[in-house]
DNA sequence: CTCATTCAGAAAGTCACTATCTTCTGAAAG
DNA sequence: CTTTCAGAAGATAGTGACTTTCTGAATGAG
């Protein structure tokens, strides 16, 4: 299934980032540049842009982004099941970068969580995480109109207000320092809205 | 108070902003540089940066940026108050350029709906729009802190809720041809969170 | 009238991103 | 093992958005 070319593919994807992620904490983001940085993973920049499509790419790209949202999102309880989601990839950091290859670099560095600073602290990436956010609800609501007795509109708006929501509590979660667990955030942040999103699908498990 | 400065300022990025939409429709939003619409509008190009700061501001930037929310938008009814607000801006679509001076353009280039076309057309322009909605909501969002029992955390999550789903329900009104009134799509879309978000308030009018 | 401020334009530079072409290589067929 | 080939990586040359800096001029205050 899994060749050598894709093995040497995402091993230079690990690379490009967590090259990037060390010049970007140690001289700011907007000072490094693209050049810099495939220099710094050993790639040409044109593979840069293949694999990331855009600087803030390098810091945003997510496996998450590969998934499929109906094997994560329960429409009959879209706030808990994202619940459960944030729960789980807190509950297993490693799942992010996969446990490969301990030699790539240091082990604090692979967290997953390290990249999530520049969505808060840098304006460009902040945008770039709103468009994949934009994306991702896109890609979900058809799941709540199909499911619930949502029209396509309510469907639209009650998944930009779950897929919003979530980054505001995790962008608390950012400004409170990150030292307690974002799940706490998400239940706090969402509860207004777990009520009405219960009531319009077909009633989820308790 | 406004000056002669000032209302050269103003004509300046009126003009630049119906060129720039002129040749946007007439070539698209890529194919036109800076320069061409700068030419058009008989400024330098550093003056549309000094303006618009990016070439997507030129179409998103609006002068519901320069307002307070708090005069818009009534913590005790979220929802309902922006409902007001959308038909109240549907009702009077002069108010968007301003009447100074007819003879600028044709009059059905003044709309303030042609711009929307770009906000979900043009992928580059829709993430501006994003961008322009996270921060409004930022600003929005202590406005409900301070009036109800929302705990941080909930009212930035309800207002990203509110603003992102306002945008939901535009994307429709756009989807649907743009025949119907907004403020339809508005209500019909956030009707599922409208219960929610006066139960938590003080209990605005009927 | 004089002066400080502020704003428009000019000009040069940076760099993200694209398009195209060539080269290489892993994988499969013979 | 050799050959073949599709697709991936690299090299190269742009394009144009955006920044920075400087200069001149219009404005409004005193």
């Amino acid at each position: 299934m899994s060749g050598l070319r894709e093995r040497r593919r995402d091993k230079a994807m690990r690379a490009i980032q967590e090259c990037a992620l060390d010049l970007f904490d140690e001289r700011g983001f907007a000072a490094v540049t693209i050049e810099e940085i495939a220099a710094a993973a050993e790639v040409s920049p044109s593979s840069v842009y293949r694999y990331f499509g855009t600087k803030e790419g390098i810091v945003v790209a997510d496996e998450f982004d590969r998934m499929n949202p109906a094997d994560l999102l329960d429409p009959g309880d879209p706030v808990g099941s994202l619940l459960r989601a944030v729960r789980a990839y807190e509950a297993a950091p490693e799942a992010a970068t996969g446990s490969a290859d301990a030699s790539t670099g240091p082990q604090a560095a692979r967290s997953p969580w390290r990249r999530v600073r520049y969505f808060f602290a840098e304006p460009s990436v902040r945008v770039a995480v709103l468009a994949n956010l934009d994306r991702a609800s896109r890609r979900i609501a058809p799941l709540l109109a199909a499911a619930g007795e949502l029209t396509g509109t309510q469907a639209r708006v009650v998944t930009n207000a779950l897929v919003f929501g979530y980054f505001a509590a995790l962008e608390q979660w950012y400004l409170d320092g990150g030292s307690r667990p974002i799940a706490g955030y998400v239940e706090e942040g969402l509860r207004p809205l777990r009520g009405v999103l219960r009531a319009s699908g077909h009633g989820g498990p308790a």
